[in-house]
DNA sequence: GTTATTTTTGCAACCGGTTGCAAAAAGCTG
DNA sequence: CAGCTTTTTGCAACCGGTTGCAAAAATAAC
C-alpha cells in the first residue's frame, strides 16, 4: 500500500539508514544522497510513519486532550484554542470525552496504551485524582481550569477562583445592595467551591448584607433556569453571582418568565465572558476569565515538559477583571 | 520506565508470543497461561502498547476527526457526539482543526503521518476537495454534513440542504407572505447553494412574492447582526429564512436594536434547532437537524468501511422538521 | 499403554522506523 | 601522493509488538 523507508531506499539504490537520515533533521547526509532519496520519495508519495518512529524517538507528538465538559460553548472556544496551539507546534491532539467516566485508572491505561507525549487536563470540574493519576504515570500533565493552590501537586493553569469570588461580592457590595446571593454551578466542583469562599469571605465583613447560598447542578442553560426558578418564588435577593455565563443566562430566562426585571428587580453578575455574552440581546455583566492566555501558556508548558519532565510543579494564574453591561445597575455615582 | 511484553514474559517465564496471545483476543492460551501472565502483567502494571502493534495489525484504532467550524455552538455537541460514539466502539478521535488550512495534501499527509484508520470530515462548509482527497489516498472517509447528491464519490450523511430550503419556503408561502428573505451562510459553502436552490424553487411558482437574497460571510453571530443591520435599513422582508440559529439569533439582536418586533414586523426561520433554540429568551422557529442521528450513522459507516475499505459509496439523509416557536407567526387558520 | 488427533507453546521473522559503530569516502596538509 | 582528519554511508541491532509454522504437550481413541 503506501510506500515505506525500504521502498525507497531499494528505489534510490541506497541503505535504509540514508533515507531516514534525510527524513530526520540534524542527522549527518550529503546534499547528493538527499537529492537522490528525496526524489525517489517523491516519486513514490512517501511520508515516514510516525508511529513507527515514535517507537524508537519515544516521542509520539500526540497529546492527550483530555475533557468533561462538552456542554458549556466556552469550551467550543477551548478545544479551537487548543487545537490551534498544538498544530502550531508540530502536536495532534488525541481528544478524550471523560463525560461519564469515574474511574482515572482507565484514562490512564487508555494514554498509556496510546504513548501520548503528555495531557492536558481541561476542566474545572473534574475531579484533580485524574490529573494526579496521570502525574503518578509520569506522564507531563497540565490542568487548564484546574484549582489554583499554593502548593499544586501537577501543573495547574488558570485563575484564582477565590479572588473572583471575591471581586464579585466586592461589586455588589460597592452597590450598596443588602441581600444579595450566590448561585454555583456543582457543589462537587473546586471552582465552584473557590468562587464561593471568596464570595463568602467578603460578604461576611458586612454583618448587614444578608446572602443566600444555593446550587445549580451542572453548567447549563438549563440548571440555572431551573435554580432561579426556584430562588424568584421565594423572596430573590437584589442580585446574584452566578456559576458562569451558561447559568447567568438560564438565570436570565427565569427571571424574565417571572416578570422580574434585570437589573432593576434583581441584578445579575455572571463569570466567563464568552462571546455570547456579549450578544445584545443577552448583554451580561460578567467577569472575564482569559481563556486565551490561559491556554497558550498551557501549551508552553507542555511542551517544556516534554523536554524537562520533572519539572517542579508550578500554579499560572491569571487576572480576571469585570466587564459592565447590562445585568447589574450602575454603582451608584458618589 | 513502562513495563513491555519482554518484560512480563520473563516475569511469568513464557515467551513473548504467549504474552502476546493473552492480550489478544482470538488467541489460543490454555487457562493456566493466561493466569500466570495475567498476574505478571498486573505486578508489572503492564498495558501493550497499541502503537507497537498497529504496526503488525495495521490498525491503530485511531479516526481522523477534520473540522473547520470551531465557532458555532453547535458543533460542541457534534464533537461530544462524536468522541462518545467512537469512545464505546474503542476508537480514538485525533481531532484536526483545519479553520485556516486550504491546502487538502497536509491534511492528507498528516494522516498518514499517524496511520489513522479512517477519517471523519465533519462540515458543512468545508470544500469537498478534502474528503475526495482522503479517498484518494484510499483511506475510509465519511462526510458528515456534506452535500447531498445523488451520485456520491465519498460516503456523505447528513440532511437534504435543497429539500430544507423548500420547507422553509413553502412554511413562508404558507403564511401568506408578499416579501420573504433568505439570508444565507457563506456563499461558497455547498450547504447555503443548496438551500438557496431550495428556497428559490419555491418562491418561483409564486410569482407574487418579491424575494430578497443575500449572504453572511461566516455561520457566526456577529455575521447574522451585521447583515440584518444592513437589511433592516432599507425596507426588509416580512420573514427571513436565515442560513442557521447562530445567524438568526444575530439577526434577532439586529431587528431588535432596530426596533423591528419578532414576528410581527419581522419574521426568522432558522436551520439546526441547537440547543439555544430553545431557551426562552430566544424561542426561535427554525428546522430540526437530526444531528445525533446523522452522528451515529456517521460513526457506523466508518466502523463497516474498516472492514470494507471498498464499500461503494453512499448518502445517508435524514429528514427535518419544522420546530415551532415565537420567531415566526402562526398560520393563519382557516 | 500406544498411537492418532487436537491444543498449546516457542522460535524466528517481520511490521516501519532509528541509531551506535565501524568501514569507506572525501577533504586537507605538506 | 602518502598520511591524517573529517564527513558520509551501511551494517546490524533494536524499539514493542504479532504471527506462521513446527515442535511439544495434552487429550482422545483404541
Amino acid at each position: 500500500m503506501n510506500a515505506t523507508l525500504k521502498d525507497v531506499a531499494n528505489r534510490a539504490g541506497v541503505s535504509r539508514s540514508a533515507v531516514s537520515r534525510t527524513f530526520t533533521d540534524g542527522a549527518s547526509v550529503s546534499e547528493k544522497m538527499r537529492r537522490k532519496v528525496e526524489k525517489a520519495a517523491e516519486e513514490l508519495g512517501y511520508s515516514p510513519n510516525l508511529l513507527a518512529r515514535s517507537l524508537t524517538t519515544r516521542r509520539t507528538k500526540m497529546i492527550g486532550l483530555i475533557s468533561n465538559n462538552f456542554h458549556n460553548p466556552i469550551f467550543l472556544t477551548v478545544f479551537d484554542q487548543f487545537t490551534k496551539a498544538l498544530q502550531e507546534r508540530g502536536l495532534r491532539p488525541l481528544l478524550v470525552n471523560l463525560s461519564d467516566e469515574t474511574d482515572p485508572q482507565n484514562s490512564v491505561r487508555m494514554m498509556r496504551e496510546y504513548s501520548v507525549d503528555g495531557v492536558i487536563v481541561a476542566s474545572s470540574t473534574l475531579s484533580p485524582a485524574f490529573s494526579k493519576a496521570f502525574r503518578d504515570q509520569g506522564m507531563p500533565v497540565v490542568h487548564t481550569f484546574g484549582q489554583y493552590s499554593s502548593a499544586p501537586s501537577v501543573h495547574v493553569v488558570g485563575i484564582d477562583n477565590v479572588e473572583c469570588g471575591r471581586m464579585a461580592a466586592r461589586s455588589l457590595v460597592a452597590r450598596g445592595l443588602t441581600h444579595v446571593g450566590f448561585m454555583g454551578g456543582p457543589i462537587a466542583a473546586t471552582s465552584t467551591q473557590d468562587r464561593h469562599a471568596g464570595f463568602a469571605e467578603i460578604i461576611a465583613q458586612h454583618p448587614d448584607i444578608a446572602c443566600d447560598v444555593s446550587y445549580a447542578d451542572a453548567y447549563s442553560f438549563d440548571a440555572g433556569r431551573r435554580e432561579m426558578m426556584r430562588l424568584a418564588q421565594d423572596n430573590p435577593a437584589q442580585a446574584y453571582f452566578c456559576g458562569d455565563d451558561v447559568l447567568s443566562i438560564g438565570a436570565l430566562s427565569a427571571l424574565r418568565d417571572c416578570n422580574l426585571s434585570v437589573p432593576d428587580d434583581v441584578g445579575i453578575i455572571g463569570l466567563n465572558d464568552m462571546e455570547m455574552a456579549g450578544w445584545e440581546n443577552i448583554d451580561l455583566t460578567t467577569i472575564h476569565q482569559p481563556i486565551k492566555q490561559s491556554i497558550n501558556s498551557s501549551v508552553k508548558l507542555i511542551v517544556a515538559m516534554l523536554d524537562e519532565p520533572n519539572r517542579y510543579p508550578e500554579a499560572r494564574i491569571f487576572p480576571c477583571d469585570i466587564v459592565e453591561r447590562g445585568t447589574l445597575r450602575p454603582k451608584a455615582e458618589n
